[in-house]
DNA sequence: ACAACGATGTAAGAAAACCTAACATAATTT
DNA sequence: AAATTATGTTAGGTTTTCTTACATCGTTGT
């Protein structure tokens, strides 16, 4: 039933490498942190680490902006879509529990 | 024909983040950059950059160390695997080319 | 029109992270 | 015994990051 913490999601790089990826500023990033959009994780001495899955995440928001979306409604969509898919997992989590209840491996 | 330059190869992942996810100290790590058994990349301001890919192979070396392998014997085992690997590409790209020659598009 | 807000730049000073070079040491190898 | 290996530690310097504050300029709300 994997469900590895992959290479992807694992919060590693910092700031300056983000700018580098996304081409924002340092500011930028930092502002989008300040709006709730984006959720660095910190080192013991403070610096911030973000993932490739936020870097992704950098460049949807960085997009958005410029089509003239503000930080407050990108972040309504964002809860949203989080919404929708916890739904659906949870969606997902009930059918397997029917799926257990009728056919599931039971204790010898 | 996909060559995605994946998460795991990037070279993202500073020194002292590599410390924490391996364990290693940072003097471990540039001495095994010193004997040639890995390659981070640098920012301009002259930081080493990893990548996973690197971080794993950090971790096989550390075992190998413990079990009291030398840098030296480790280096030339990774250049034979490295030879290996690169033959095994090299017989691919070759049959690849028969195939082409026999069945492959040709223009219109 | 004007005040408030939104997004970004820039500057300052401090702290954290990283760099190289050098010396020390204990355990092998030669 | 001398050299090499692997690692720790220290020192001084440079790079990177942090927070806070102030400035600007365009947009929004009243």
């Amino acid at each position: 039933m994997s469900n590895e913490a992959s290479y992807k999601d694992k919060k590693v790089i910092t700031i300056g490498i983000v700018r580098e990826l996304t081409g924002l500023s340092e500011r930028q990033i930092r502002y989008y942190e300040e709006r709730k959009l984006i959720f660095p994780e910190r080192t013991p001495g403070g610096s911030r680490k973000y993932s490739f899955a936020d870097i992704e995440l950098l460049m949807d928001i960085a997009e958005k902006i410029e089509d003239g979306v503000q930080t407050f409604e990108i972040r309504q969509e964002m809860m949203k879509d989080k919404k929708k898919a916890e739904q659906a997992k949870l969606r997902k989590k009930m059918i397997q529990g029917q799926l257990n209840a009728q056919f599931g491996i039971r204790k010898a």
